[in-house]
DNA sequence: AACTATTTATAAGA
DNA sequence: TTCTTATAAATAGTT
């Protein structure tokens, strides 16, 4: 008991830590205790994981991990070149945000009705100059019908967007064949 | 002490459980542990942190300060897409950036922070459950001021859209990242 | 959801 | 940064 060569862990406050030294030495040790952690739940349990930490002087750093074996069968099969596992992925992100969105959504309702209840006053925006598109063209311009067209025209430009980008986005292999992909500034 | 309660924390191998009710609960129980962590980096580093976890079902989870997207974005912006395999998070969060949903989710929070700040007004800004954006909203219901709005949405919308694709075609190099679990900078 | 014996993470110090 | 050590915290198996 007499010579205890260390104190050993010390509890500490959950709040912000000032001295900066310190704050650098435990991100560092607690980024890579998350890695380990994230690592080991995709090995324990299969999951796909992916995190992104920026240190206190705004370094990013990341932990990811595709799925290995359905992809690298994939890749080892010389299957085609476009992976559908990353349309899974997007396509759980997309619902994962629509149902964040979703919940958002009678807050956001709530806010705006709130400014309703204020008082309205009308905003005058001059946008540009000349108008590079029908957009571009001043409020007052606009009736009732352009209004419907702008939306028709909206859902449209929208439409032809993506497809271009997916269009594009079908050359890239996204094949995942390795256990993890770690990045590091 | 003859009869203990409990075995206590039992050592597991570091490999994939097999039992899925084992693999479900270690999963939900881990996924926990990994949010506490994260929330406690961002607490004691002032980090910003982004976790996004697949469940075994293939259920998506998320833990973010101060949200997916900044961090998703930040991290994006400091560190240029790959465009070949590996890092279907980082792609799947380039899509998500330019999904319309958040394109529309974000704008129109900035834009009733701003409504707010300015005393202003919003009609009908926000999403309708189908998932449809408040452009299909009937046409009696916008204003000239949403049609201010509506355009200058659409300019961003545009910006932004064409900004994803011009990113998508530079970029031929990619620096792979590790395929082991771990390393430091 | 709780419990608890045990393993694991980590604060401090070197 | 890496190692050591004592202690705090997480969690595997159980109820």
């Amino acid at each position: 008991m007499a010579g205890r060569r260390t104190r050993g862990r010390q509890k500490i406050e959950m709040t912000q830590i000032e001295n900066e030294d310190d704050k650098l030495i435990t991100f560092s040790k607690r980024r890579s205790g998350i890695y380990k952690k994230a690592s080991e739940l995709v090995t324990l349990c299969g999951s796909d994981v992916g995190v992104v930490i920026f240190s206190p002087t705004g370094k990013p750093y990341s932990f990811a991990h595709p799925s290995i074996e359905s992809t690298a069968n994939r890749f080892l099969d010389q299957n085609p070149p476009h992976n559908d596992r990353t349309d899974t992925l997007v396509e759980s992100y997309r619902r994962l945000r629509t149902n964040e969105l979703n919940q958002q959504h009678d807050e956001l309702v709530k806010q705006v009705e709130a400014e309703k209840a204020r008082g309205k006053v009308l905003k005058r925006v001059t946008e540009g100059q000349n108008g590079e598109g029908w957009w571009e063209a001043p409020v007052e311009d606009h009736n009732v019908e352009d209004l419907n067209q702008m939306k028709a025209q909206m859902k449209e430009l929208r439409r032809n967007l993506w497809s271009s980008i997916n269009r594009r986005n079908q050359g890239a292999t996204t094949i995942q064949g390795e256990s993890s992909n770690q990045r590091n500034p």
